[in-house]
DNA sequence: ACCTGAACACCGTTCAAGT
DNA sequence: ACCTGAACACCGTTCAAGT
C-alpha cells in the first residue's frame, strides 16, 4: 500500500521495505525503542529522513512492518501437529514469548501495532486452530486463544521491562524492599523474594499451566 | 524526593504534586496519551514547561505518579473480606480493569510505569493476600497474582487499543476481515465473529475464569 | 522514480536570571 | 522559594526541487 510498485528504472532505489525494516530491528536492539527514530534509521541507511517515507506511510506503519518481521517464521504449524492440544497450546505460548524476547523491547513494539500481515495472522491460525482441531468451539477457541495471548503479552512486557536498565525501569528491587513495610505490607513482605526474583521462565510457566489447566477443565468439568 | 519541603513561605506555590497529576489525568482523558506532553501540561497549569521540573523530576516520574493516582483507592481491601478467595480475587482483577478503563490510554500509563507507592502496593498487598489467605504458599500466591495482573494488562491495553480510534489503532475489523480469506486461514475465517467482537467484558470474563479454574485444580488436583 | 534540502511545528530538559 | 526566558538538542512529517 506504501511501497512503490514499478519495477526498477533508472539508478537502482537505496532504499526498500524489506532492508529498512531490518536496519531497524538492529537499531532497535542496539539502541532500544525510545532511541528509534526517523532520523537515526536515516542515518543507518545513509539516506535522509524524508527519503523513509516514501517506503513507510508513518512511523506506525514502520513499527507495524518491525512486528510483522518479528512474527513471521513462527506460524508454519512447526510445533508438531501431532502433539496433544495442551502441548500445542504451550509450545505456542512459549513462542510468542521467545519471539518478543527475541528484540529489545520487542513485546512494546508488539503492543503497539496491530499487523493483519501473514505471520502474524498465521501465528493467530495455528494458535486458534490447536484448540478448535481439539474440538473446543469456535467462540471458546477464539477467547482461548485470545487469553494466551494477552497474558503472555502482559507477561513479556513486565520481563523485558525488569530486564532493560532503562530509566523508564521498573522499580527496582531496592527501592521495592524499602517501601515493603512488614507492618504495612505484610503479604507483600512474606512474598518478597518471588517478587524481586527473576525466574521469569518459572513465573511464564506457572501462568500459562492455570491457563491450560482452565480450558482442560472446560471439556472435562468436574460436575 | 522531588516535591519541595519547606511549608509556605513568600506567595504561594502555583503548582503542587497533587493538583498537576490531576490536571494531567484530565488532560490524558480529553486528548490521549500521545498528546499529553510537558508543555501542553505547563499550558494547562498556567506556567511554562521548565517550571514542572521543581515537582517531577522527568515526565516518567510525573507518569508514574499518575498510574499511583489511578490505582489509589481500589485497594481498601474493599472487595469484601469475607467472600470466597475465588470470589475475591475475580473481584480485584474486574477493579483492576475498570480502573484502568477509567482513564483514555490508562493500561498505556500504566504498563509504562512501575509505581512504589501505597496505591500500588496497596493493591497487589490484597490481591497477593487474598491468596495466601485462602491457604495458597506463598510463591503460589505470588505467582498467581502476577499472571492475574499480566493477563489483566495485556486485555485491556487490547481493549482500549481497539475502542480508540487513534491512528496507533488495531487493524480495524474491516481490513481483519479482508485479509482472512477461508482458503489461508480457516480457522480465524471461521471464528472472525468472535475476533473482531466487542464484548470485551465476555472475553475477560473468560480469561479470568481460566486463571481462577487453574489456581482451583492447583489446590484440589484430579488425580 | 528516488532522494535531498529545507522547512514547519513541535518535543523533553536545563539553567541563569528575575521576583 | 518559585517561576520565567531562553536556549539546547532533538523529534515526525511534508514537499518543492534536483538528478
Amino acid at each position: 500500500m506504501s511501497a512503490p510498485s514499478t519495477p526498477a528504472r533508472g539508478r537502482p532505489a537505496r532504499l526498500d521495505r524489506t532492508r529498512t525494516v531490518e536496519t531497524a530491528l538492529q537499531l532497535l536492539d542496539d539502541s532500544g525503542l525510545d532511541a528509534l527514530t526517523m532520523r537515526r534509521l536515516a542515518d543507518a541507511m545513509d539516506v535522509r529522513a524524508g527519503a523513509l517515507y516514501r517506503y513507510f506511510a508513518t512511523k506506525q506503519d514502520l513499527l507495524t512492518a518491525m512486528a510483522e518481521r518479528m512474527l513471521a517464521g513462527t506460524s508454519p504449524s512447526a510445533s508438531g501437529a501431532e502433539a496433544d492440544w495442551s502441548e500445542r497450546l504451550t509450545g505456542l505460548a512459549r513462542t510468542l514469548r521467545d519471539t518478543l524476547l527475541r528484540h529489545r523491547d520487542g513485546a512494546r513494539v508488539y503492543a503497539g501495532t496491530h499487523s493483519i500481515g501473514p505471520g502474524t495472522l498465521g501465528y493467530a491460525e495455528t494458535l486458534i486452530g490447536a484448540l478448535r482441531e481439539a474440538g473446543f468451539g469456535d467462540e471458546e477457541a477464539a477467547r482461548g486463544g485470545l487469553a494466551v495471548v494477552h497474558f503472555t503479552l502482559g507477561h513479556t512486557l513486565e520481563e523485558q521491562a525488569a530486564l532493560q536498565p532503562g530509566d523508564a525501569g521498573p522499580a527496582d528491587p531496592d527501592a521495592l524492599r524499602a517501601a515493603v513495610t512488614t507492618e504495612r505490607f505484610p503479604h507483600l513482605a512474606a512474598t518478597l523474594p518471588v517478587l524481586t526474583g527473576t525466574d521469569f521462565e518459572a513465573q511464564f510457566e506457572f501462568g500459562l499451566r492455570l491457563l491450560v489447566q482452565g480450558l482442560r477443565e472446560l471439556r472435562q468439568p468436574r460436575r
